[in-house]
DNA sequence: CCGCATCCGGGGCGATACTG
DNA sequence: CAGTATCGCCCCGGATGCGG
């Protein structure tokens, strides 16, 4: 059975993205943009090779990724999220925002850590509370790896060919600069504790960050 | 393997509510409040006796539910959502939006169909759209069984024993009641297929409705 | 009857190997 | 690089049993 068989909204949604892998696979959709296999594999660790191509048909099925053959330079295929998969935005940072007190007790030794994952937490939690006209690039760097995340008053992105310059760049782990875009820490805690703030700190608090709810459950 | 593995916010709260039943759980005690076992199985048809007492306890070991032992006139048990599990209602929210346009084909013959569904649908799209000092009681009757959902400007209540009057009920196919609740069937669209209206429509009219997104994929 | 625990069959899932 | 193929395990679903 694969199917709820329930005549309710949250049921039928499921049906659809509840099995496992699929909402991640939007995750890095929505945070990379248009993707090739390799790509969504080394954004998606720990994921087996047969079931991210059978999770890529089945939401192609869905209505909620397009397969397309090339743009030009490279001559293999990308995935790109439908509107109806990009709608999903909404879903994805409600997660994000119940997952903050989960993140409080930092990666466990076994854990991948990518930046793009803080880029999109950045986006999901902030994208909104800029006033019109403003527009705000935030560069992380964990890890080695930099992307940045361009924000603005009705939507983002997130890319790790910027042109032109970042407002601020984060360097340092990633629970540090996950701290700090939550509103856990302040700059200059998060600095203390080991996070490099290169640029204009000042942009960050003007942002409204994402609300802590309650405690959270066992780390 | 259980865990993403990944310190991600959205892994990480899928590490807790990504198991099948999880979300579901959630919305049947968000909609009716404390119950005992019997009543979520009830209230979650398919699901087999033995994954709902596992899931109850892991999501009591993870801080979503707790039991308690009785309040008074039944001598059983009941499950009760802890604060952080009442934080799922946003989550629950954004998978019923996304989920509206799945809704539209209706029931198919071995859907299972409950009004608590109904007024969650109506309780979560519709909360926060009611000005100041209002509150509007909705009667939902689908397949005999009839609930109320209480809705006010900063929460709702969705019940069996209703006090008091209800302003508007819908008596009709639940699709019907899901149509007019999200907006897609006018007052006297949903009259003249069937739905009985009783009481003041104005009420819902009044309403904001959940907007519908895109068309959406496969039925 | 309520609230589970136990047993069992099937399939989803994870890891590895292999191929155009 | 972009998947396909294969295999083993464990989760899930369905049925039954059992103590309070």
């Amino acid at each position: 059975m694969k199917t709820y068989h329930q005549y309710c909204s949250v049921a039928r949604a499921l049906d659809v993205v509840g099995d496992r892998w699929v909402l991640l696979i939007a995750r890095e959709l929505l945070a990379l943009g248009p993707s090739r296999y390799t790509d969504l594999k080394r954004g998606l660790p720990g994921i087996a090779s047969n079931l991210l191509a059978d999770r890529l048909r089945t939401m192609e099925a869905d209505g909620l990724v397009e397969r397309r053959d090339a743009p030009a330079p490279i001559g293999t295929g990308v995935y790109t999220l439908t509107a109806r998969g990009r709608d999903l935005e909404d879903v994805l940072r409600a997660l994000t925002r119940w997952g903050v007190p989960t993140m409080q007790s930092g990666p466990s030794p076994d854990d991948a850590v990518q930046p793009q994952w803080s880029a999109l937490f950045a986006a999901l939690t902030l994208t909104g509370t800029l006033p019109e006209g403003a527009r705000t690039v935030i560069g992380i760097e964990t890890g080695g790896d930099l992307v940045h995340a361009v924000l603005g008053p009705h939507g983002f992105e997130v890319t790790r060919d910027l042109v032109g310059d970042a407002d601020v760049t984060l360097r340092g782990p990633a629970v540090l600069v996950g701290g700090l875009l939550s509103g856990l820490l302040s700059v200059t805690a998060a600095r203390k504790l080991g996070l490099t703030v290169a640029g204009r700190p000042d942009v960050l608090t003007d942002l409204v960050p994402a609300v802590p709810t309650h405690p959270g459950g066992t780390p």
